[in-house]
DNA sequence: CGTTCGTCCATTAATGGACGAACGGTGCCTTAAT
């Protein structure tokens, strides 16, 4: 049977989009695949397909609940019954009722920190796996040297379950990033798929200035003209409260707070209420985001500037998944990227804290070592794993291991940051500088493209959809609004 | 690095200033350390 012919009696979609036939029919002859497609256009649809070619279960490692939780609940939707999120929402007697059966599943959604538990994994051995998908594969160089290590581990698992066909997906990675990728899930004799990074449809602007009061004026100043939802972006859980407070207070509806303090009930609740349009604007840290399925974002803003260009791709690529013209918009004042800084000084542990750790490990039980060395819960994961890694080396040895491989990840990471404020203070295309970070050329030209290239930000307003109507029009119009103040556009 | 918070001590007993410490995004897993 056609693959076409398939996909529409299957899923219901009249044809491939970009790349998805390729990789899907790379899977299908048994290659290991390393998967890259922009953001937001049908990734889970690679794996999900091949399901019904191969016997065996897929399992999918995918790095958040809440997006395990939304696959789950829509591939039930969709009349796939046999899939399952093993993670810690199970109470004990659920999990252990559902190893038992684990074969009767199609699809196991789980993440990487439950392999850790050795009757999940030994559960895992015993079933047939067609395919094993990493999710968001990126998450293996990002988070894997220093606040989730298992991701580095993943290798190590596959080689425990036999060394299942698998395939990797990501919508940013660069070349340094998919060697990573590859090399941490340990496969060699790989076809690899990588498209463009670059969402013709968002619009890029970066405006830089000298003062923090300027920049809140200037945010104010768009949020009340462009046209809605959007998202805007902070480094600073704080800020991100302080500044919705301030926009409700200046008349800005529909306006919400999120980030990784916010009570996972009332978390749950933001994101449905933006996904159902009953907010306008939410007001984030990076913890909004991944999984955020909403085809109608207009304006990505960046109060401040994210770590790497890396993130700043996945953060602005959430807007315009319906294709229309979106505008992403990055807020710069100098000093803004110190917090970047502190965080990659102290996210891994010092020079004397590896020391110490080593030292005192036979002499001192755990708990009096981080109390001792005042160890963070990232520093004590990254020292475990350099623990485990380094077994039967002497403790010497595992020191000086340690603060190599701290080094070098302290070094990347400036790197990336520096590529970042780079980007931001090159005077060439902003689109050419992101592709160019990607080692990808700009093979066409794009307009409205970005402020390098002139464009005019006011077209993203929505005041400039309604000069176009009639003076009396507007003016009952005007009335209107103030009368239920209403905020955006009015369709 | 730059802000905020808590403590201490001052003096027209209820504030206020000085000073140092703490903190700053992201998320799994809680039966896993010889």
């Amino acid at each position: 049977m056609k693959l076409e012919k398939i996909l529409d009696e299957y899923f219901g979609f009249p044809s491939f989009r970009l790349g998805q036939k390729e990789i899907i029919q790379s899977i299908l002859s048994h290659q290991h695949t390393l998967a890259m497609l922009p953001t937001g256009t049908g990734k889970s649809l690679c794996y999900q397909f091949p399901a019904y070619f191969f016997e065996g279960s897929i399992i999918i490692v995918s790095p958040l609940l809440s997006l395990m939780q939304d696959q789950v609940e829509q591939m039930k939707f969709q009349g796939e019954k046999r899939v399952i999120a093993l993670n810690s929402f199970l109470t004990f007697q659920e999990r252990q009722q559902v190893l038992a059966k684990l074969s009767h599943y199609r699809f196991i959604f789980l993440s990487p920190e439950i392999f850790n538990n050795q009757s999940v994994l030994s559960a895992l051995k015993k079933i047939k796996i067609g395919l094993f998908v990493v999710d968001e594969a990126h998450c293996i160089s990002q988070w894997g040297y220093d606040f989730r290590p298992e991701y580095l581990r993943l290798g190590e698992f596959r080689r425990a379950l036999n060394n299942p066909l698998t395939l990797a997906l990501t919508a940013t990675a660069t070349e340094k990033v998919r060697k990573d990728i590859l090399h941490y899930l340990e496969l060699d004799k790989v076809k690899e798929w990588i498209y463009t990074v670059d969402r013709p449809n968002i619009a890029l602007s970066i405006e830089k200035m000298t003062s923090q009061k300027e920049k809140l004026s200037k945010l104010l100043h768009y949020v009340q003209r462009l046209e809605k939802p959007g998202i805007i972006y902070f480094s600073s859980k704080k800020i991100a409260e302080e500044i919705t407070n301030y926009l409700m207070e200046n008349g800005v509806s529909n306006v919400a707070t999120y980030h990784a303090d916010i009570e996972q009930e009332e978390r749950i609740l933001i994101q449905q209420q933006f996904l159902y349009g009953e907010l306008d604007i939410i007001c984030a840290t990076s913890a909004f985001g991944m999984g955020i399925n909403k085809e109608n974002i207009r304006f990505i803003l960046h109060y401040h500037l994210p770590s790497q260009l890396e993130s700043y791709v996945q953060e602005i690529g959430r807007a315009g998944r319906d294709g229309k013209p979106s505008i992403a918009i990055l807020l710069y004042v100098e000093g803004d990227e110190i917090v970047h800084k502190l965080w990659i000084e102290n996210e891994l542990p010092s020079n004397e804290q590896i020391d110490g750790y080593f030292q005192y490990e036979n002499q001192l039980k755990n708990k009096e070592i981080i109390d001792y060395l005042q160890l963070s819960e990232t520093q004590q994961r990254f020292l475990i794993y350099i623990k485990k890694r380094l077994t039967n080396e002497s403790n010497l040895i595992k020191s000086t291991v340690a603060k190599q491989i701290k080094d070098d990840r302290v070094k990347t990471k400036y790197g990336n940051l520096q590529s970042m404020l780079r980007w931001i203070h090159s005077e060439d295309c902003l689109r050419k500088g992101i592709l160019s970070y990607f080692d990808e050329e700009m093979e066409q030209i794009i307009s409205p493209c970005c402020q390098q290239c002139g464009f005019d930000v006011t077209t993203f307003f929505c005041e400039q959809k309604e000069t176009r109507k009639n003076d009396s029009e507007r003016s009952w119009k005007d009335q209107l609004k103030k009368l239920f103040k209403v905020e955006g556009c009015q369709k």
